[in-house]
DNA sequence: GAACTACAGTAACATTTATCACAGAAGGAA
DNA sequence: TTCCTTCTGTGATAAATGTTACTGTAGTTC
């Protein structure tokens, strides 16, 4: 186990994991599981050991929009920013694929930043990282339009998972970008016309994208 | 001097105000002066004691969108996170009220954290309300339709002077949402005949909103 | 006052995106 | 197979926003 940290936290000191195993919590989550809603309150720091999380914003009438993915090596910004005073969750927080997480008790977080350096820059890092990927998002929708975003959004895609497959539904696609099913098809289906990609049911294959 | 500082950094401890007069340094900038471009390697980290800078980002095309103001007794957060490891600017920062900044040397930063408790605090807080700034700025655009955001910006507008008149042109708005001042020229005249603003040249007075 | 400039109003039109309506295709279940 | 559900494709239309083009108005400068 602690070897298993080790190797998804490279960057952390032998003493931090050591102090990790044995003030964090280790639990288990399902595809579809909600982690946090907008306006709960956050009690833990939470470090992604395994799977994949969504990170949205929700619309007053229920729309979506996706900020990003955090994957294993990671940890959510959210839960370190607000934890200082447990403040209230501004996003929502949805469990894709399967997960592990290590659960760490807010009061943790202030002490480990005097006493463990690694976890201060990772927490550093995290916050930069982050900003940095929601800057990105303002780019997008502000000075993109919807056939740009999408070719953004399945590159993401792919470079997250690493293959040229995304295995997603237009619907899917169309919630994340809170637009509708119908243009995401006709701008896909445009898209497959300049061989830029190739349509399946559930399944889009990038071809010259990249 | 020290009581100036004191006065608009309140929760600093008196250790810390002394320990910023003795490495800081107070510059001055007129309005217009363009203080990071994006792209540009960040060697300090900035606190504003007098004036207003905007920080917007900047879109290819040449296209601006406002992320936020900063006022006194606020920092750059995004000098803060970048100065960690000297990285590069995502954002512009314009001047557009006379300014005086402390500027300090980043190698302070990291020292900072550990020694001065309040320094720990408030950066914390500076990451977590712009983020949460950014995470509004992102709303408006996913979820709302630009009369709305209209609506907002001219809130947001009278909360920073704390007055009922905007001081703008239909251009300087229009630049700053990205959009074209004919939009704006429309739908402030909508708002006109809703009698929720009275328009006069390069002002908006505010009646209804807030 | 005349000339100039920045600002504001507005009509006409183009483009993008959203919405509605429906049809067909793929796959699973009985 | 037949029935059902989900996913996809596409036309028609509406709404929001962007663009072009022109007019008028307030203030400034000469």
């Amino acid at each position: 186990m602690q070897n298993a940290l080790k190797n998804i936290f490279p960057a952390f000191s032998n003493e931090l994991i050591a102090t990790i195993e044995e003030n964090g919590t280790l639990h288990d989550f399902e595809a579809g599981t909600i982690l946090m809603r907008t306006g709960q309150y956050i009690k833990n720091t939470v470090l992604i050991t395994r799977g994949k999380i969504k990170i949205y914003r929700e619309g007053e009438d229920g729309g979506e929009f996706l900020m990003y993915y955090l994957q294993p090596g990671q940890a959510c910004a959210i839960s370190m920013i607000c934890t200082s005073k447990s403040e209230k969750s501004q996003i929502m927080a949805k469990v894709v694929e399967d997960v592990s997480v290590m659960m760490i008790p807010l009061q943790m977080m202030d002490k480990w930043m005097m006493e463990h350096r690694s976890w201060y820059e990772f927490v550093i890092e995290t916050y930069r990282s982050r900003f940095e990927e929601v800057l990105e998002v303002v780019d997008n929708i502000a000075f993109r339009s919807m056939d740009e975003r999408l070719e953004f959004y399945l590159k993401r895609h792919s470079d997250a998972c690493g293959c040229q497959e995304v295995k997603l539904s237009h619907q899917e696609i169309a919630t994340e970008l809170n637009t509708s099913r119908e243009v995401v098809s006709r701008l896909l289906k445009k898209m497959e016309q300049r061989g830029l990609v190739k349509l399946n049911r559930n399944q889009i294959e990038l071809l010259k994208l990249n």
